[in-house]
DNA sequence: GTTCATTATATTCCTCTGAATATAACGAAG
DNA sequence: CTTCGTTATATTCAGAGGAATATAATGAAC
């Protein structure tokens, strides 16, 4: 019963190495941090771990030619974190990507595969 | 050592309610069963179990609005399986939704994303 | 009717991911 | 110099996914 999302889902990964460098999770979190102003914030908004939400800030920082996201500890209600500059850039040219790449939901091929998807799968012999 | 690919992996699935009906690994399987004409055969060829093969066929099979593989069991050599009229056309549409994602990597964003990639990740802290 | 490689299915085991939890360090505000 | 929420890090635990393995059943060729 959640939001009928389209049935095509265009994942764009960009790897370094074996690592993910940028992915959707990446990118929604990369807003969080801006709306939320701080790493745990936009862990607890998005509903992951804190430690799983500091690791993909981590290896963002890591994949790339500068950090993505600039920390701070302490300070009067703990620190914070902010997107950088380079972070911006990068999370815009992903996004646009993104756009560029969800036009083809308008190709006759994404048509035709639309008209014989079914709904939901056939059941199967034993239910799993 | 492997094939240096490029880092932008574009990766197109297609759901069938919570389940994926269409996506790289299953798009490879049907080319598999093309060529080798069994799903055991296939299953060996990409380096997979033939549970883990067999499940991918199955729900393929009840994701569209026909089955894409047919398969027969018994006979001489065992049975064997092979890709409907109906798979091929699936299978057709997917790659060409592909090829038409793959355009991405002519535009400004990638070219501006690439060179900001690092081509491995700095070291860690603790190493993992 | 025996043989053979396959389909079809169940069961057990291993590994990897992430959640949960705990702790230390940080540092501006008061 | 105490307080507070954060960053940073390690450790333990549970669940999911897939590999490995085992076993029927199938049916054309011989």
């Amino acid at each position: 019963m959640r939001a009928p999302h389209s049935p095509l889902k265009i994942k764009l990964q960009i790897y370094c190495g074996e690592e993910i460098a940028m992915g959707p999770g990446k990118a929604d979190l990369l807003e969080a941090i801006i709306r939320e102003g701080s790493i745990s914030a936009a862990g607890r908004a998005l509903g992951m771990s804190y430690r799983r939400t500091w690791m993909l800030v981590d290896m963002m920082n890591r994949c790339w030619d500068g950090p993505l996201v600039e920390t701070a500890a302490g300070g009067s209600h703990g620190g914070g974190a902010r997107v950088t500059e380079r972070g911006l850039a990068i999370l815009g040219h992903y996004r646009a990507m993104q756009a560029a790449a969800a036009q083809m939901e308008q190709g006759a091929p994404w048509a035709a595969l639309q008209a014989a998807l079914r709904q939901t799968p056939k059941p199967g012999g034993t239910g799993r």
